[in-house]
DNA sequence: AAAACTTTTTATTTTTTTTAAAAAGTTCAA
DNA sequence: TTGAACTTTTTAAAAAAAATAAAAAGTTTT
């Protein structure tokens, strides 16, 4: 669709409406060669004017920015149980609604055909033409290979890699990113300020998951394997954790372990207003804490303050800008904080906790979707017309 | 003394004998771009040709080294006790000796004018004309502040910065840097091939230092504070900490520790070659281990398993290429490895170690030494001639 | 209301890279 | 062992991009 100028789009597509001099600070390119650049853009009935914005003492700089219909982005976002697809445009907005699908992850062959099948769906659904779909992008916990298109915790497909295979069933091109990194990449391109130079973006879900960015870069270490803040052996608990070990953090920290404390607490005869529901879910506590059910706020702290004690080891070693809270679990944000905090001071170096600020997401529930968004756009030079897209079968 | 081609120089400084290709590619500028710059290096008397290299299938490069008495650089690497200085050469050369100060950091008001008065023997004794000299390049403990030119920790000056004074007094442009960082750096220079990109470079001294290298870059963290492993919070064993904390890794795998141990070990009767030995230095612990002596070695295995165990958590959030161990404990690197081996495959995800070598320097007792003329070498570029040199008083 | 200052935009010059061609070797096979 | 085919380095010419300078369009201050 669009060969050259990509981080041209880039720039527009992470900020909405930009000057000429904004894109020339964002791509590191000289302002004529943006100009020259920009101009061909409009040409192509990729990039609009859209006015003239305010100065603070000078002349008034012309903004542009991309036209929202150019193309569409659809977003995948997995966890363990749940799939949540939306179809998003070029001016990053959500079109139509965001579709739920219940899809577990772990021992079930038919993962791969029931994912496709949601994202055939939601493609005939939407009544878009077809060729307007830019690609793809699936965000999913696991261990990932985004390089090769292969996860190689979930969703194995035999003989070819998982994005080729999805790419030949949908018919459009496919990205994949682990979930973590996806929404390290969200809060870095529309999260606060804060977050886009150095910050640990915590993923409060079924995991607590880790996407590190340093010196403004996604870091995923030598082997892509780096952040496995989830699997961090900090407890002497004898839990066995999925990953074949003993005490990870994991074992106490997720929303997994959270849900697992509530049920035995309940067995146990706790009063909390948790006992009416019949099967206990995650979402559940979550409902009732924020209801201030004392109960529930009590697990959930006491979880918050083993993360906490892994955050402080964190600060030790990266002395981030910012550590922020995000997915699915950062929608009872304040519950976190302070418990967090706490855990913090008592085992950092007082130095450390002091340049260093602790914040939950603004993007809620949706980090992921806009990871997965992202994770298209960071890729969007891959699809220039000889990266030809093969056709469905 | 040179403005331009900084980045030449330093190409050809850390690897002896260059081709213009090669130096393209080090400098990322094109190959026309850099004969240029090399054909005026050579008009100015600071590079010259040094043969032709062999090549695999092609016209033989004629390659190009810097001339080693350009200029002359003052390496001082300090230590809680011990203050070792050297003069280096243009070719990355030792100019006679290394020189020992016996200068302790810790409550020592006289540090600084002890310092200076050592910087001051070594340059008059070389008997090189004092224009010859570059800068001097300290490399100490604490928190450094690079940028402002100060130690938070040691050595504090009053009035001015701590470079500054030093400046003014020694008549020389003057670096500072962090022990631990310095020697991440001289191993990406000069050490192993496998420590160039994502590497974790362990400081076995007193301390447990951590100097980072992330994407090839020496990462420090938001505020300068990154790596303080030796902080990390993993122990319950009440043992005070010099940080104000209990429980650090120090207090349990430093050479200070170990000394600690053995005294303590000895005083209960333990049967040990140390027992001849007045007053117990790390030093005679090392000699004794490497002589066999079963108790040196015992403690000494016992703190590197501590340190193993940091090393896994490293290893989980990091994922890095290679891990280093380096500083003035590496000499007995062999008497390291099996018991930190041991802590990591305990306490990591399988995936992790397999794909991270552990490895000793080859540096040996030279690092940290190498590391301050490294870091003059990366500051090149202040040493305009705007950026004048004040005159000693 | 005009002068002084800012910032953006356009035009011109200079720098740097890209591409192409030439030079100098190496390898392999008849 | 000799020359054709291939590699790599070096040099030369063309194209691209950046830096600089100038002009345009505002804002602020006096």
């Amino acid at each position: 669709m669009f060969l050259k100028n990509i981080d041209l789009i880039k720039g527009l597509y992470y900020s909405k409406a930009a000057s000429l001099n904004d894109l020339s600070i964002y791509t590191g390119r000289s302002v004529p060669y943006v100009t020259k650049g920009i101009a061909d853009l409009i040409k192509s009935d990729i990039v609009k004017e859209v006015g003239i914005r305010a100065s603070s003492g000078g002349r008034k700089p012309a903004t542009y920015s991309l036209i929202a219909e150019t193309g569409f982005i659809i977003s995948v976002a997995m966890n363990q149980f749940l799939t949540r697809i939306v179809i998003v445009n070029m001016s990053n907005e959500f079109v139509g609604e965001v579709q739920e699908f219940e899809l577990k992850l772990n021992d079930n062959k038919d993962a791969i055909h029931s994912l496709i099948a949601c994202i055939q769906a939601v493609v005939v659904n939407s009544g878009l033409p077809k060729d307007k779909f830019l690609a793809i992008g699936i965000t999913m916990p696991g261990f990932i290979d985004a390089f090769l298109g292969n996860n190689l915790s979930f969703l194995k497909s035999p003989e070819e890699t998982l994005v080729t295979y999805i790419n030949k069933q949908a018919g459009l091109p496919v990205f994949i990113e682990n979930d973590s990194t996806a929404i390290a990449l969200a809060e870095q391109k529309f999260g606060l300020p804060i977050a886009r130079n150095n910050s640990m973006i915590i993923n409060l879900g079924w995991g607590v998951g880790l996407g590190m960015i340093i010196n403004k870069e996604i870091f995923k270490g030598h082997s892509g394997f780096a952040g496995e803040f989830s699997h961090l052996p900090l407890h002497k608990n004898g839990k066995l954790c999925s990953c074949g070990k003993q005490g990870c953090l994991e074992t106490e920290a997720s929303l997994l372990a959270i849900e697992a404390k509530a049920i035995e607490g309940l067995r146990q005869g706790e009063v909390s207003s948790l006992v009416k529901y019949d099967t206990l879910s995650a979402d559940d506590i979550i409902t009732e804490a924020l209801k201030g059910d004392a109960f529930a706020i009590k697990i959930i702290s006491e979880a918050a303050y083993f993360i906490g004690q892994g955050l402080a080891i964190l600060l030790h070693l990266m002395n981030p800008e910012s550590i922020i809270l995000s997915g699915k679990g950062s929608v009872i944000g304040k519950l976190w904080l302070s418990p967090i905090q706490q855990a913090m001071n008592e085992h950092c170096i007082p130095h450390l906790t002091t340049y260093t600020q602790l914040a939950v997401s603004n993007l809620g529930n949706n980090a992921q979707l806009l990871g997965g968004v992202t994770t298209v756009i960071e890729n969007l030079y891959k699809l220039s017309p000889q990266a030809s897209i093969s056709e469905p079968a």
